[in-house]
RNA sequence: GGAAGCAUAGCUCAGUUGGGAGAGCAUCUGCCUUACAAGCAGAGGGUCAUAGGUUCGAGCCCUAUUGUUUCCACCA
């Protein structure tokens, strides 16, 4: 038995026993189709950032499910990843090499890729080490990668597939185009700010010379592009105006009047002008009304040649003179102040422009379909599940997901053309051959979404589309666990691409939880600086009370905010395991444990046994249903309250008497009830439990917390009755403090104690000493009859305690104290007959309730009766 | 504009099938009681946002209102 050190300084034993779970590989899944298998799915964190608090609450949550599970005996896997290819990966490659003197440019596509792979290796080992400091039992050396060989041939299967079933498809469409990165981005990655503008009142003649038409913009220089203006067609004041024809000023273009729905007859003056190549609202009125689409903007905002007048000047350039010009030749009415939200690149800042390009599309009103029938039929579980309808809201309203990125760090697509002939060849080779004309046709550049191959994660990981045997044993996977923030991103594609490729769904639970945020409630932001570093925490406080506080008082779905205070209190209550485990130990003398016999038990020993076996029940059905915060709760509640302020002051007489006789089995209950509740807490507390664990003597002989058995109920230590005896002491000891503290006694002037009681089970010489240690008696007696003058008097529902000290007393005092009390067991005892005698009650209600109100009548009205008897002998 | 969440002690939050509200921190009182002052024993503190409804019974279910947060869409 080793000595443990006076505090609990988790910074002398965390790395070491991280280091014996790996060398004894404990985190290696083991294939044994005996055993159920559990799943776990990782969302990717970003190689390109730190480990940040949401990480840690992911993985938190993960390592505790995976921990419990693998006590109770399923065969468990992670299915661990390091990052996911996307525009902000890239600058940040982009960002390192330029400090390095090397552009994009200057290396190549091969060249970048080949720095963004040794960059990926620097960088990548860093998060998965601060992981492991967290005490993650992901076995980090399954992680892949999503560009790495076996991601790669997935994601080419994918796109092939969806490609021949007609799912994939190339098509025109309005993008957001960021002009500084020349990349387009998906719509959520576009930040919108709210931006002083103007409104551009202009006037369009009608090409008849019957008048014009007045419009608002915000945007002028986009009429350049205008093919058309739209009214709405139930809007009286231009129904007859539907179809003529508009000139637009300084172009000359003619362009027709259409009705549209769209347009909103209140909003300006309820005529839009329509601009299909630069707005996506405009592009979709245009395909309505078959409008010509007139791009009028290079990649990087300038206008083109086409306009001579303005070519060569940026957007905003543009503008100015476009409105100058109009103003000139009188097309300009007026000129509003108009705040609106502008779409900015979340990258660099720069305002987006809508362009038309050629993408390629997955069609997802097919793929949806089934996903959305999964979920309603709970095949696939949300918890909470109101998420679900975040979830439904999505997909039902979805539209087609552009999946063509203009980056190179990514799975580039797998189509080819041919230049000369426009054939089209999509295929997993790495080449292709025009089969028309014979020509070596040319890759498309452009790469996938980084979402795209994120959503095959829970099958790629396990070696699909080769059919291994992970896959076949792990796969469906269990649990994902995520934040809500990503539940469209990639929760959502994950289920349809499980669906569609495995025919079956990729895992059967999402677990949703907050977003960590700072004590002001805020979200943590670099931009902000209010990001908790969780390594700092894990330094100074340890990994295990980092955890606590992430995993306690805190439900699923719901932000927490992170606070010095939590921590400290998560730091405290690791320092109380840690000393109570030390009082075990100092009083331990035996080195094989064994339970004893039922009979040979104490009463303190078979009530705690039995609020353990309570306590193993609760916390094991709330793991169950991921109700993580609450498990913990228990098990907080317990080793604070029962086991450290209670059974150990208990056990203390017969534990520091070794010639007692129930000097062993002593030892035996103490050393069996911390083990379970190290047990119990390991998954949460992984790095304490084992060290207090290897410290100790074991019932279940396994040289690791980690691979021992999560405790189970045993009936055979179900004591309920002598729970109830030993409750009756408790109160006994709780009310005689409360009345010294209330007469301030100090402690250390003992006092004797008459206990006047029918429950003698419960009082008796084997209870006696704890009146002597936990409430200050200097002697107790029980006794059938005291006679009560000069006595302080203590009434329970189960016993009438005397304690004689006259110089305390102060009849009147007494007196009042007394019939404070009983006014105040009346008020209960009114409250509780008038309920149990209203029938509509006692009939409708349970049953156990019904007879839980009449204990509870009973309990008061004995205690009444004493109050009563201690009055008269007043 | 559409959708959803939250509102409980001074602060941060728990409260799961509806049966008389809890924790941590803070405050106050008394204790260095030989595991722990990162502790021990106590105390005070709540019209569970507001107004209705369902029910024998509502913090919990329903409706409306107010405040607040988030997601989605983006209006020319």
């Amino acid at each position: 038995m080793k000595e443990l050190a006076k505090t609990y300084a988790p910074q002398e034993f965390e790395e070491r026993i991280y280091k014996n779970w790996c060398d004894n590989k404990y985190f290696t899944p083991i294939i044994d189709k005996t055993k159920p298998s559990y799943t776990i799915v990782i969302p990717p964190p970003n190689i390109t950032g730190q480990l940040h608090m949401g990480h840690a609450l992911d993985n938190t949550l993960q390592d505790i499910l995976i921990r419990y599970k693998r006590m109770s005996g399923f065969s468990t896997l992670w299915l661990p990843g390091t990052d996911h290819a996307s525009i902000a990966t890239e600058a940040k490659i982009v960002e390192a090499m330029r400090k390095e003197g090397i552009s994009k440019d200057d290396i190549g596509r091969e060249g970048f890729l080949k720095r963004a792979w040794e960059w990926k290796e620097q960088y990548g080992g860093r998060i998965i080490s601060q992981l492991k400091k967290l005490g993650s039992s992901c076995d980090w050396s399954r992680e892949r990668f999503t560009l790495d060989e076996g991601c790669s041939d997935a994601v080419k299967e994918v796109f092939v597939r969806l490609y021949n079933k007609g799912l994939i498809y190339r098509g025109e469409r309005i993008i957001n185009w960021c002009p500084h990165c020349l990349t387009s981005i998906s719509d959520a990655e576009v930040e919108y700010e709210d931006q002083a503008g103007h409104f551009w009142h202009i006037k369009y003649p009608f090409k008849d010379g019957s008048g014009y038409l007045e419009f608002a913009t915000t945007r002028p220089e986009t009429m350049l592009g205008d093919t058309a203006v739209a009214v709405n067609p139930n809007d009286e004041r231009y129904k007859n105006m539907i179809g003529k024809t508009l000139v637009i000023p300084l172009v000359g273009r003619e362009i027709p009047v259409v009705a549209d729905e769209y347009v909103e007859m209140d909003f300006g003056t309820g005529v839009v002008k329509i601009t299909p190549a630069h707005d996506p609202n405009d592009f979709e009125v245009g395909k309505r009304h078959n409008l010509p689409i007139i791009n009028v903007m290079t990649p990087d905002a300038k206008i083109t040649e086409d306009y001579p007048a303005y070519a060569g000047m940026d957007r905003y350039e543009a503008r100015k003179a476009i409105v100058a010009d109009l103003k000139e030749q009188g097309y300009l009415i007026k000129v509003e102040d108009y705040s609106h939200n502008v779409g900015t690149c979340y990258r660099c800042g720069t305002t987006v422009e809508p362009r038309v390009s050629l993408q390629w599309f997955v069609k997802m009103e097919e793929l949806a379909k089934p996903a959305i029938k999964a979920v309603r039929e709970k095949e696939i579980k949300f918890v909470p599940e109101r998420f679900e309808k975040n979830y439904f809201y999505w997909m039902e309203n979805i539209r087609d997901w552009c999946i063509s990125r203009q980056l190179w760090w990514g799975h580039r697509i797998p189509a080819f053309y041919c230049d000369d002939c426009d054939e089209i060849v999509v295929t997993k080779e790495s080449s292709a051959v025009c089969p028309k004309c014979g020509k070596q046709m040319r890759q498309d550049p452009d790469t996938l979404d980084t979402w795209f191959s994120s959503a095959l994660w829970p099958f790629s990981t396990l070696g699909w589309p080769n059919k291994t045997e992970d896959l076949e044993y792990f796969y469906p996977t269990n649990t994902l666990v995520t934040g809500y923030d990503i539940i469209t991103f990639w929760v959502s594609r994950m289920i349809f691409s499980g669906l569609e490729y495995m025919g079956e769904k990729p895992f059967d639970t999402v677990l949703i939880h907050g977003l960590v945020r700072d004590a002001q409630g805020r979200k943590m932001s670099k931009s902000l600086g209010n990001g908790i570093d969780p390594l700092l925490i894990i330094e100074k406080y340890g990994a295990d009370a980092l955890r606590f506080a992430l995993a306690s008082g805190n439900s699923p779905g719901n932000d927490m905010r992170f606070s010095d205070e939590k921590i400290e209190s998560a730091r405290n209550f690791a320092n109380k395991l840690w000393n109570a485990a030390r009082f075990v130990m100092m009083n331990l003398d035996i080195e094989k444990v064994e339970m004893p016999k039922a009979d040979e038990l104490a009463l303190q020993d078979k009530w705690v046994l039995s609020r353990l076996n309570k306590l193993i029940s609760r916390v094991r059905s709330s793991l169950d249903s991921y109700e993580l915060g609450i498990a913990l709760g228990e098990i907080y509640d317990f080793i604070w309250d029962v086991f450290c302020d209670w059974y150990i002051e208990l056990s203390k007489t017969t534990l520091s008497n070794k010639d007692s006789e129930k000097n062993k089995v002593s030892q035996n209950v103490i050393v069996y009830v911390l083990e379970a509740i190290l047990k119990l807490l390991h998954p949460f507390m992984p790095f304490i439990t084992e060290e207090i664990y290897s410290s100790l003597p074991h019932f279940e002989d396994k040289e690791s917390i980690m691979i021992s058995t999560y405790p189970e109920v045993k009936d055979e230590l179900d004591f309920s009755e002598d729970e109830e005896k030993m409750e009756r002491v408790i109160g006994a000891i709780r009310k005689i403090r409360v009345r010294r503290n209330e007469m301030n006694v100090p402690p250390s002037r003992k006092a004797k104690v008459y206990i006047v009681t029918k429950y003698n089970d419960s009082f008796n010489e084997d209870t006696a000493q704890f009146f002597e240690r936990l409430a200050s008696a200097s002697e107790v007696e029980i006794l059938d009859d005291y006679s009560s003058e000069g006595a302080v008097q203590i009434i329970t529902h189960a016993a009438t305690i005397y304690i004689p000290m006259a110089e305390m007393i102060d009849t009147e005092k007494e007196k009042a104290r007394l019939n404070g009390d009983l006014a105040k067991v009346n008020l209960e005892i009114e409250r509780l007959v008038k309920k149990l005698s209203n029938p509509e009650f006692t009939a409708k209600a349970p049953e156990k309730v019904v007879n839980g109100e009449k204990e509870k009548l009973a309990k008061y009205e004995a205690q009444k009766q004493g109050i009563l008897d201690a009055l008269n002998a007043l």
